[in-house]
DNA sequence: CGAGAAGTTCTAGCAGTGCTAGCGACAAGA
DNA sequence: TCTTGTCGCTAGCACTGCTAGAACTTCTCG
């Protein structure tokens, strides 16, 4: 972008910035990859920089901090799992609503680690008024969509929160061993059956 | 309780032991005051053995590690929890359910960091066959007796399970604040609903 | 071609963490 | 009074996230 922008100039600059895109990604993959096969408590800088071959101050250079690595991490996760919910379509005679939602406590289920930093690892991504990432948006719009078709004269944002909510606390406490599985089961019936077909006359 | 059980000697030791008991309970306490004031993080056995007036080493005299600490405190924590459930009762044309669910939310609202302990921060607290504390029968109990009213001819404890996920999800999610404020009300509500009056025809 | 400039990566270190070995003081019993 | 045993302390280990500053490579231009 400098005045003095010869042709090599810019390609070197070019391959300069791809390389550092492919180790910015680099890093944040092994970070998943090893949050993954051994929790984020394994998660040091040393073992990420080791993994990565390169020495810690590395990993400083392309983030803020670990907690930065880790926010990467959760936000390329929620793309993960909109591409999951979008692709989750019902089987015959299954409700969109029960699709989605055995196919988000299934990611739960399988990426537990990436989970946790979606969702439970408290970060400062901005989930306010705030530009929020993309990812995320679009992880919330499949349930809104999934939501939808159960609504009848609800207000559909906030129908969605409770039903996010829900699968939440059931992805998380049985993550933690607080719920009993034997009723996985039922308990989805449960809150899907509640979920769709309650006529709600008001109060009580 | 030795052979040699003379008057003095069982009284030095009943002092003794009531001093450590005391002790004990004092360490809880400072770790919860001092995880309320400042989150977690801010609990270190440095910091947490300055508040008692003890060196580190006295911690690990009467717990296994930080770990046991926290587990102490949530376990106390649920019991807290269970007398604050047991007290809730519905104001007038209030559903015991809703009673229950405004009193574990604004729980989780005021405790942020108690709350964390018992049910976030994943500990090895036998939550399965294995012997649960009573504290935690006593809070879980508190939820089924708030959702028998409504059960119909749904599994108790499964509908409460679903209960508990969702207030579980809601208080979570609020807290990371990743659901919109001024649907709180409303969120609440369509839970209610939803779980009150369902008839639940079975499947789609 | 070769010296200076620019940029990049590494070594080494800081302050803090959970936890523990082993010493020293103190109290109980003979 | 001396021995015995309990108790709490000091000091230290291996680890954490993070960073200053040296060392090295790469590019620019006389």
């Amino acid at each position: 972008m400098s005045s003095s922008a010869r042709f090599s100039g810019v390609t070197i600059q070019n391959r300069r910035e791809r390389e550092r895109a492919e180790r910015h990604q680099l890093i944040i993959d092994a970070a998943r990859d090893l949050a993954e096969a051994e929790g984020w408590d394994a998660v040091t800088t040393r073992r990420l920089a080791e993994k990565v071959e390169y020495s810690q101050p590395v990993l400083y250079s392309h983030f803020k901090g670990k907690d930065a690595i880790v926010r990467a991490v959760a936000i390329q996760g929620c793309g993960e799992l909109a591409r999951l919910l979008r692709k989750a379509r019902p089987s015959r005679g299954e409700s969109r609503l029960r699709a989605a939602a055995e196919a988000y406590l299934e990611f739960a289920r399988r990426r537990p680690a990436l989970y946790d930093a979606m969702f439970v690892q408290q970060s400062d991504i901005p989930w306010g008024t705030d530009e929020v990432p993309q990812e995320l948006l679009d992880a919330f719009g499949e349930l809104v969509a999934a939501v939808e078709p159960v609504r009848g004269d609800r207000h559909l944002e906030a129908l969605t929160e409770v039903f996010w909510s829900s699968l939440h606390g059931i992805a998380t406490l049985t993550q933690g061993g607080r719920l009993r599985p034997e009723y996985d089961e039922t308990r989805l019936d449960l809150l899907l059956g509640a979920l769709s077909l309650a006529q709600h006359e008001d109060g009580l």
